[in-house]
DNA sequence: AAAGTTTTTTGATGCATATCAGGTTTATCA
DNA sequence: TGATAAACCTGATATGCATCAAAAAACTTT
């Protein structure tokens, strides 16, 4: 089916899903906003005709107005290198927010770009401070949000430095499937949004060492490949391998005033 | 002289430093506020007293309550991977805060060590979100300065993930030079606050690597080390090898329509 | 000041992953 | 539908950095 075509058939301007109804709405911003705070945010939120696939949200550089949620599809952040080389920083699915990195220094420090037919709504951010200004929650959950994804980056850092090439394939499997699982996908099929160049790019490996990996992974039978569509077959021993994912791993604490001065 | 009298000596609780008065309010929470609302931020916020070298500020897990920004000194953070291992995310100078990760899910997911003899101011965070409910100024600092993490977060990612053993050590030391420069101190002459083998965790490198890489930059000229002590000699070059510090990178504008699609 | 401990440095070796090169499959488009 | 390009896989080789080892220097402690 063209692509193009879908935005005629699946997408009604007029009928487009409203926070309140928005199957999202318990993983997005509207978290823990009663009716009424909900109806007001969605008076501020825009949506805009869907992104063809490679088409941008913004560039990096662009003067920062909004941040965007995803409604469907997925975008990949990305920064230019020195030398001209493309580093992808984050994939964004449905419900997550893009573009919060911009709000210091009011210019996106990073590109946004679909990858595939990708929906999503705007949020004009001067208006989103506004209506701040009277909910707390939605203030509390902006800073959630963040805070959340300040995590998250740490995670990243800790395996960009520590862990090898096959821990970090697994560490990127298992976490997309649980944020498939939280939005309602199965978390044990699933459709990569991204090709093994953009996984390697963002997992700091050689794209031929992706493919090795994803054939190793095959034919210890931990998952089944076929394209960009992944069955992941044995869970356990894959979260093993990534290290437990992103759950409390348990901290020692014999050592917690041993340690001390 | 013993670490231990240095609290007698230089640290009057009494006499403490208030918000208006001290000289990084305008580089800390702070900016932008006027003196009325300095002030009032100022009342929430607990002057502890000085922590000794290795003495936590708290612990990855403990029950997120207070943000915490230095005063002097500094403060690394660090988490425990799965294998026991200790991994540094970051390190905290004079005026910057600590914990933000902390919001979201109400614990703080790494713990934080002074590197040396630490001042902090504790800022409970129930009662900061309290006062920003009514200082809009307060409010978007606080934003400001996580979405600054954030997109510090991503450049580390970028070094973690696409730059050599040189080019770290190279950017890791312009980057403590222009935070030493913002903070009234020299940008050339510097002490570093954390071991060789604390840069290497950090930089995701082994210590001898470290230790090399220093070696090649005094033998070229870059720098002259003794011990923890630093003087840059050749900001331009360091700078270059860094790949441009954080300012802001030209991104080439040629292909910006010529790519969607 | 001496003894012990930790940190730093330097050298030798090994390995994981990048890079190069080729072939194959899958997508894109006329 | 076939032609062309892009993505993917697999093998061979190269290399940057980790690891191992051991000495030197810098701190601690008594």
């Amino acid at each position: 089916m063209p692509k193009g075509q879908l935005k005629g058939i699946c997408f009604h301007p007029s009928k487009e899903t409203k926070c309140v109804t928005c199957s999202l709405s318990s993983l997005c911003l509207p978290i823990s906003l009663n009716f009424e705070d909900i109806d007001q945010l969605d008076k501020i939120i825009k949506r805009r005709q869907p992104l063809k696939k490679g088409e941008h949200l913004f560039h990096q550089g662009d003067r920062f107005d909004c941040v965007y949620a995803v409604r469907s599809g997925s975008i990949k952040n990305y920064a230019m290198t020195n030398d001209g080389e493309e580093q992808i920083t984050n994939f964004h699915l449905p419900s997550e927010l893009v573009g919060l990195d911009g709000i210091d220094c009011e210019t996106y420090p990073v590109s946004a770009k679909a990858l595939e037919t990708t929906a999503v709504c705007e949020i004009p951010f001067a208006r989103l401070e506004e209506l701040a200004k009277e909910l707390p929650e939605l203030r509390s959950q902006v800073l959630r949000i963040m805070s959340r994804e300040l995590r998250d980056d740490k995670q990243m850092m800790m395996l960009l430095s520590k862990k090898n090439a096959e821990q970090r394939v697994a560490t990127f499997l298992t976490n997309l499937s649980t944020r498939f699982k939280r939005r309602g996908y199965s978390p044990f099929t699933f459709r990569l949004p991204m090709s093994r160049n953009e996984i390697g790019n963002y997992l700091g490996l050689a794209v031929e060492t992706v493919s090795r990996v994803f054939t190793r992974f095959q034919n210890s039978d931990l998952i089944a490949v076929n394209g960009k569509e992944v069955h992941i077959l044995n869970m356990d021993d894959l979260s093993i391998l990534a290290g437990l994912p992103d759950q409390e791993q348990k901290i020692p604490n014999e050592t917690k005033i041993a340690n001390e001065g």
